[in-house]
DNA sequence: CTGACATTTGACCATCTGGTCAAACTCACG
DNA sequence: CGTGAGTTTGACCAGATGGTCAAATGTCAG
């Protein structure tokens, strides 16, 4: 196996492109349903090549995982507690979308997983993400208590962007199959928009609550 | 292999077995993560035995998905074109938000199939269930042109009905880990028929349009 | 009770799959 | 060049897996 000192030009060559056939290979099959000769082959390597990279198909996965993460939660990051509250929203929205749009293999990865169980996930779930969210509910909640926007269970506001927007990438071929020629993004864009705009514009206006 | 006339006692209370025990395996490992000998140790047949019954793990699949998809799409038939539209959807929310509750490892299923491509369902897709939605679009169409509910991308609105509703199912893990002691279900039934009545009540009176 | 048919099983097989290993090859660098 | 480390590969292995088969066992109508 490879030194544990400063890759190589090699190593790092190859070690991006089996992380990069090794996504598309998992978030095609899962996996227990892919198999180190698809991913070698992917990646135009023979097996015992790939494993003189990779002591094992789970460390590839791990890895895999771990990378992106965080990648994966980037957008939720960039809300700002000090934003106007519906466009901070609305726009986390965009983002989620477009990110299902521009890396359906990413999702579709973490829906696998997770669908079965995520038994190499829960750790990173209920530790890391978990706190994320966590801070992500405090934001909403005191723009909720601002009367800011109209309030909800910030939790599963939370939860209903991710389950609308990744919808569109996890359950791709549903939703081309029911969809003829039309592109979905476009559209789902413009529904989503109008979903949280009238969900959470507040009733009262804000304005009487004190920021003039 | 059982003959093709009328089954036997036996024949009828094995295969019974056999496809409650596939469904359990099928929906936590995916097709091909679930093994012929997991299902006959769960039916508590030995593996030849189960494969006297069906004659390959395919054909427990599909004879498996084929007798699900009816009852997974029972309560989109059960909406009334005549009655009252705000009604009508908010119960459909209900009805599937109880099935993600009660029948998870069905939504599983499909969910695992379709995330990976739906190779084994690509045409009930684009045939059956294809007729069904065209029907119900039609349905909030017409409501919609009515002034009876709000005005959004009618099939969109299914598509969301289906990703909140079957997200409390199929992502269970993530829910779990993510919402400590609380019963997510009831949450998510009040958070539900808050988001929907607020998108879907329509901003002018209906009852200009005549129905008095 | 018995024969015909239904059911069950242990033994077996071919293939697939994750992983190993020693030998061969390539490459950077003195 | 030459040499040692880094890289690649063919051959191989053990266990898992889908599936077969002939023989054994159970069931039930006449």
């Amino acid at each position: 196996m490879p030194r544990d000192r400063s890759p190589t030009r090699i190593q790092k060559r190859n070690r991006a492109t089996i992380i990069e056939a090794a996504l598309d290979v998992f978030s095609q099959h899962g996996f227990r349903g892919a198999t180190v000769d698809q991913i070698a082959t992917a990646a135009g390597l023979s097996k015992p090549n790939l494993l003189y990279y990779f002591p094992s198909k789970e460390a590839i996965f791990t890895e895999l995982l771990s990378e992106l993460l965080d990648t994966w939660l980037a957008p939720l990051r960039e809300i700002d507690p000090k934003g106007e509250p519906l466009d901070e929203i609305l726009a986390y929205v965009t983002r989620k979308l477009q990110m299902s749009q521009d890396m359906p293999r990413e999702s579709r990865l973490f829906a696998n997983e997770i669908v079965q169980g995520a038994p190499r996930m829960i750790d990173a779930l209920s530790t890391d993400l978990r706190a994320l969210v966590d801070e992500t509910e405090t934001i909403f909640a005191d723009w909720m208590d601002a009367g800011r926007i109209a309030r909800v269970h910030p939790r599963h506001l939370l939860f209903s962007i991710w389950s609308l927007t990744q919808h569109y990438a996890d359950f791709e071929v549903q939703v081309q199959a029911l969809m003829t020629p039309e592109d979905p993004f476009a559209e789902a864009g413009a529904f989503l928009d109008t979903l949280y705009r009238r969900m959470l514009t507040p009733t009262v206006s804000p304005a009487i609550l004190g920021d003039a």
